[in-house]
DNA sequence: CGGAATGATTTGCC
DNA sequence: GGCAAATCATTCCG
């Protein structure tokens, strides 16, 4: 660990950071600042009857997180792309979290060094830790851009394709985060050899022979055809780059006489030279604007087959520099929602990232953001730390997103009232190779606080003085809104949708309560419509819901309406191709207060007609 | 979809 | 760095 960021920042500092920018808008404002955009209501915190002073001395370290809890804000507060709310979560930890290795986390250093443009930090970080396969594309293409970065300020110049070119030989990638396969022309070795065995055999392959080849050289199908395409066009005509030259009046190249064999002579690689270029395919690009860089998009989000799953947050990065509204964190522009809480509750709404295709291949746009909320409170005065809020930007009419926490604090002194995201599931889709969903970071049941305070929700422990604490998270992806639901909210419903894109959208949310006084059988409300089947429904409920018991899991013959008793979490997925899934929960009842009134989200699947 | 022309990168050499 | 060849991508046409 050479050059961590240093550290010196406490909670309480990350708590006035956050809470500078505390905005609670009430769904209500929502409602009518944004037509059309999803909205969320928020009992307000004020009503809680909470009394705050229980809440108030709440040590920073009965706030800790365990490690899994931090590495999935991380990837949160990655997937949501707001890499300044990210830096201050990073900020708020404790060094001792920050050390551990956990790769989120590293992750999340090394996005936040890149765009703080501490770069010999992010080099630090991606020498010295090994990361996986699938975090490679996004963490090459951010080494490269920051060398890229640092030349063009050096130079005082934007960069040539050529001075990249240079870049990248001169840097050549960690192996922690590079499989070390060399590729000459973006292409490996291995797949050039097997397009040429092909080629040999056949020059026109069949669109099934086509596909199995892209498979197996893991470049995409239109990759592959166009390579059968040059093929043959410099077979047919090998002299074309001579007469090319010599028009230009120049020497005879004679070279090319190779034409017979060429087969059999493939360019080596820069003799010898280790280092290598790492990028699949789409190079990236970054706009130099006089001394800012935007990056426009990071990393080939068209990963092949075995880097599906992968991190999304390099296309959320992309944008955020464009979009990022300053640290206020609230709504902006159309789609927008928000809102926070306060005290002992928190409810949450996010939006995820969008994807985009282009050309047939999918990519990653960013632009979303994300918003955490306390995770940290003013001892002093007591007072929560209002979630924070921000917005979630959309593009096109698909909405981005924004992942809060609600922190809840709990009793007084030590080890009890620990604030516990009691729990964390994550949608993992199994139809979906590209599911926008939180990374699979499954909290083992087990493995939450012991002392208590996670107690799942229905086996509510009530302990005397302390008050409930809520926690939830929720976060989906959300695209184009199919139809309206009783009271919910609406979507804007002229989304464009991407037909050519395979994507399983995921809606999961988290709930969790260390409550007290009394038992805590928040309700809700799922409605899924059309998406899964009950079983499906059935399975990802009471999955989710660790102390939710089978049979509490109503469903409905239609699987509609179910009223469940809130599990830990919930989580509802469609699969690409299976149309829109819809997922309402409200009526959150806490000891017959109602705290939220109502969430909806709605969730459709584009390319539906697969 | 294949072919032709052309654009943009990547690579090797000097 | 300049330069040109090699290679991959894109566009237009039939």
């Amino acid at each position: 660990m050479c050059c961590l960021k240093p550290r010196g920042v406490t909670y309480q500092d990350a708590f006035k950071m956050s809470s500078s920018s505390n905005e609670v808008i009430s769904a209500d404002e929502i409602k009518r600042e944004n037509r059309g955009s999803v909205k969320l209501s928020v009992l307000d915190p004020a009503e809680l009857p909470m009394e705050n002073a229980e809440l108030l001395d709440c040590s920073p370290a009965s706030l800790a997180f365990s490690p899994e809890q931090v590495a999935c804000v991380c990837e949160a507060l990655l997937q949501g792309g707001n890499v300044e709310r990210l830096a201050r979560f990073l900020w708020s930890l404790p060094q001792s979290d920050l050390l551990q290795g956990n790769e989120s986390i590293l992750k999340a250093q090394a996005i936040v060094a890149f765009h703080q443009a501490r770069y010999q930090e992010l080099y630090c970080i991606l020498e010295n830790h090994s990361f996986s396969p699938s975090n490679h594309s996004s963490l090459q293409d951010m080494w490269y851009k920051a060398r890229y970065t640092e030349a063009e300020k050096a130079r005082g110049r934007p960069l040539g394709a050529v001075d990249k070119y240079r870049l990248r030989r001169k840097y050549p990638l960690p192996r922690t985060i590079w499989d070390g396969e060399e590729t000459v022309y973006c292409f490996k070795e291995r797949s050039r050899n097997a397009l040429k065995e092909m080629y040999k055999r056949n020059r026109y392959p069949s669109p099934a022979e086509k596909r199995n080849l892209a498979k197996m050289t893991g470049l995409s199908l239109t990759q592959v055809s166009n390579w059968f395409k040059n093929r043959r066009q410099r077979d047919r005509n090998p002299s074309e780059a001579q007469s090319k030259s010599e028009s230009d009046g120049n020497h005879s190249t004679e070279d090319e006489s190779s034409k017979g064999q060429e087969d059999l002579s493939p360019r080596p690689l820069s003799s010898g030279s280790s280092s290598s270029v790492a990028h699949g395919t789409a190079p990236p690009t970054v706009y130099s604007d006089g001394g800012t860089t935007v990056i426009q998009q990071i990393g080939d989000v068209k990963m092949p087959s075995h880097a599906a799953g992968g991190m999304s947050f390099n296309g959320d990065l992309a944008n955020v520099n464009a979009h990022y509204i300053n640290g206020g964190g609230y709504v902006q522009s159309h789609n927008a929602l928000l809102n926070g809480l306060g005290t002992a509750s928190g409810h949450f709404l996010t939006f995820d990232p969008q994807r985009v295709s282009h050309h047939g291949q999918e990519r990653l746009l960013g632009g979303s953001s994300v918003s955490y909320a306390p995770f940290s409170m003013e001892p002093a005065s007591g007072k929560l730390d209002a979630m924070q809020t921000l917005v979630s930007n959309a593009e096109d009419g698909v909405i981005s997103s924004v992942v809060s926490f609600a922190s809840a604090p709990s009793t007084p002194s030590t080890t009890s009232g620990a604030l516990h995201l009691s729990s964390y599931s994550v949608v993992n889709l199994p139809g979906s190779e590209t599911t926008m969903g939180l990374p699979p970071l499954m909290l083992p049941p087990s493995s939450t606080s012991s002392t208590h305070g996670s107690a799942p929700l229905g086996n509510v422990v009530s302990d005397s003085s302390q008050h409930s604490s809520q926690t939830l998270l929720y976060t989906q992806t959300v695209k184009q809104e199919p139809l309206d639901v009783s009271g919910s909210y609406t979507y804007p419903s002229e989304i464009p949708l991407d037909q050519g894109s395979n994507l399983g959208y995921t809606a999961s949310l988290f709930l969790s309560s260390s409550s007290t006084g009394g038992s805590l059988h928040p309700t809700v409300t799922a409605t899924v419509t059309s998406a899964l089947s009950s079983t499906e429904v059935h399975h990802a409920l009471s999955q989710a819901g660790r102390g939710l018991q089978e049979d509490s899991v109503a469903l409905s013959s239609d699987y509609r309406s179910q009223d469940v008793q809130l599990p830990n979490s919930l989580q509802v997925a469609s699969r690409a191709g299976e149309g829109p899934v819809r997922v309402v929960c409200g009526d959150l009842d806490m000891e017959g207060k109602e705290l939220a009134k109502l969430q909806t989200v709605q969730m459709d699947d584009d390319g539906s007609d697969l």
